[in-house]
DNA sequence: GGTAGACTTTGCCCTTAGGGGAAGGTGTAT
DNA sequence: ATACACCTTCCCCTAAGGGCAAAGTCTACC
């Protein structure tokens, strides 16, 4: 049997891992001395630790390795297989993340490269005034957390679209997000998905126009706060107030679209404010 | 001026959020109401609130963004050039770690499909057990953190090879490293580095030779821990005890091998137990 | 003017995977 | 017997907030 610092040095953990694994029940010591507690590891165990290490290689939690610990034989093999694969999908999206942010970091260094300051691209969204039609809109209102907005949107409009066409409707616009959220919540948004359609079916409702103040972008989804930003600035500044929910419209289809070459409108309807532009 | 609420949905950002950089004192409001602690934020800050974003989504602590935004006028420029580079450098190695992940478990999810146990190659590292020759060896002993191995391994066998090369000493050997710590510990770690030569001159020592389990590993490294594993399993199974500390032996050049093609000799002294088998 | 509901405040505990250190008990080699 | 390495438990700390509760406040509506 090998002491808690013997079998520390062998699998290159350190003591304070192995008293926490024992004491989240991930690996227990094959014995304890019961007079003086002291913990003692087969050499059996060195396995286990290097399995464990493994998977911590590949990113599972402590709490995910202890599960796949406690799997029968017989199931093993199928599980892993599904679990790895798990892994490995998040693995590759975090790649993706990690070569997106890469990019970028890189695009703001070329332009400090350059001298043109880091965030002068808000000086150059462009707000202006312009008065909107009434729509018909075909909608879908729902609660989504904002990670799940990627996957909602297709999910979503898809369902949308489904029903235009099932049903002969006619379009008439590019899809359309209300956030009606007052307060951004990870957790949940109450976001609507809409689309403009000619028939006043069941499902649809009427969008009435007005004043707004719109912003025409052109990047990834991501950079869409900026707009929403620059725009509340603009509309404090030019002496308006905001009247309701803010929406966007995908005039580019996000589907054959490359990231960078979206095109998506913001619209924020408002009205002169009366009182002083200081509140 | 906006409420909390109206800040955080502008932003995307959770009001938990804001107290918390209110408290850490990372973006405070410009306004609190005295009376009822009410928080408002001016529509200037949406701006710092972007470029604290901006900086988030380029893995800069909070720590960091703090001081980030206390940089005189002047210097922001030079500083955050080399700011990003330093970040852009970091995401790079993520990048690459991560990179290395996925090839391993694609490697594994391999084996799976061929219906090889996910563990097995631990059969295949094979023990031997050899008499060494004493040597003399130039070497250089330290504390070292594991994550400065691999910066170390260069950086100090590099000092060595140039005493050799200036003081015209013979080389006799690949370079090897002896772990004399009995405890694993990320911070530091009792390190030798050797290299065989024939003359016994100053800062040499002698490794007398000797019984020694000794296992011969083709690839990366970061493995390297399973073939130590494997040794003392196997060294407490057929009755041996170990007498002395460890070392390795790089047959190949780290310099100029591939990864996964590096061959490594890992060596335990030992001897035969005269005590029981089950200590 | 009253009230409901939305909004805000502070405060406390929780998260991951351990690290640092203290105080005290134990093993073993000399 | 003693020195010293090793082991134990206990408590606090990390980064970036999330969850929840109790209590105070604001505003729209009747």
């Amino acid at each position: 049997m090998l002491s808690i610092g013997e079998f520390s040095k062998i699998c290159e953990v350190s003591t304070k891992t192995l008293r926490y694994y024992d004491e989240i029940g991930l690996l227990h010591p094959d014995e304890i001395n019961v007079d003086n507690g002291y913990r003692y590891y087969s050499i059996r165990q060195l396995e286990t630790m290097l399995w464990i290490n493994r998977l911590k290689s590949y990113h599972f939690s402590l709490e995910e390795i202890g599960a796949i610990l406690e799997w029968e034989e017989d199931q093993f093999e199928a599980n892993i297989y599904t679990e790895l694969h798990r892994k490995r999908r998040g693995l590759q999206e975090k790649l993706d993340a990690v070569a997106y942010t890469l990019k970028q970091i890189s695009l703001d260094i070329a332009n400090v490269e350059k001298g043109i300051p880091i965030m002068s691209y808000l000086q150059h969204i462009e707000v202006q005034l312009v008065e909107t039609e009434p729509m018909n809109v075909l909608f879908n209102r729902l609660k989504l957390s904002s990670d799940d907005y990627a996957e909602g949107y297709g999910v979503y409009f898809g369902r949308l679209y489904e029903k235009i066409a099932t049903e002969k409707l006619t379009l008439l616009g590019s899809p359309m997000t209300i956030y009606h959220s007052p307060e951004y919540n990870p957790v949940g948004n109450d976001t609507e998905f809409a689309i403009p359609i000619a028939e006043a079916v069941k499902g649809t409702r009427d969008i009435p126009g007005g004043l707004c103040a719109k912003s025409v972008f052109k990047g990834s989804y991501a950079q869409l706060t900026s707009v929403y930003a620059k725009l509340r600035e603009w509309i404090d500044q030019e002496g308006y107030e905001v009247l309701k929910s803010p929406y966007e419209i995908y005039v580019s289809d996000p589907q054959c679209t490359h990231p960078e070459d979206r095109i998506t409108e913001v619209y924020f309807p408002v009205r002169k404010n009366n009182s002083s532009a200081y509140k």
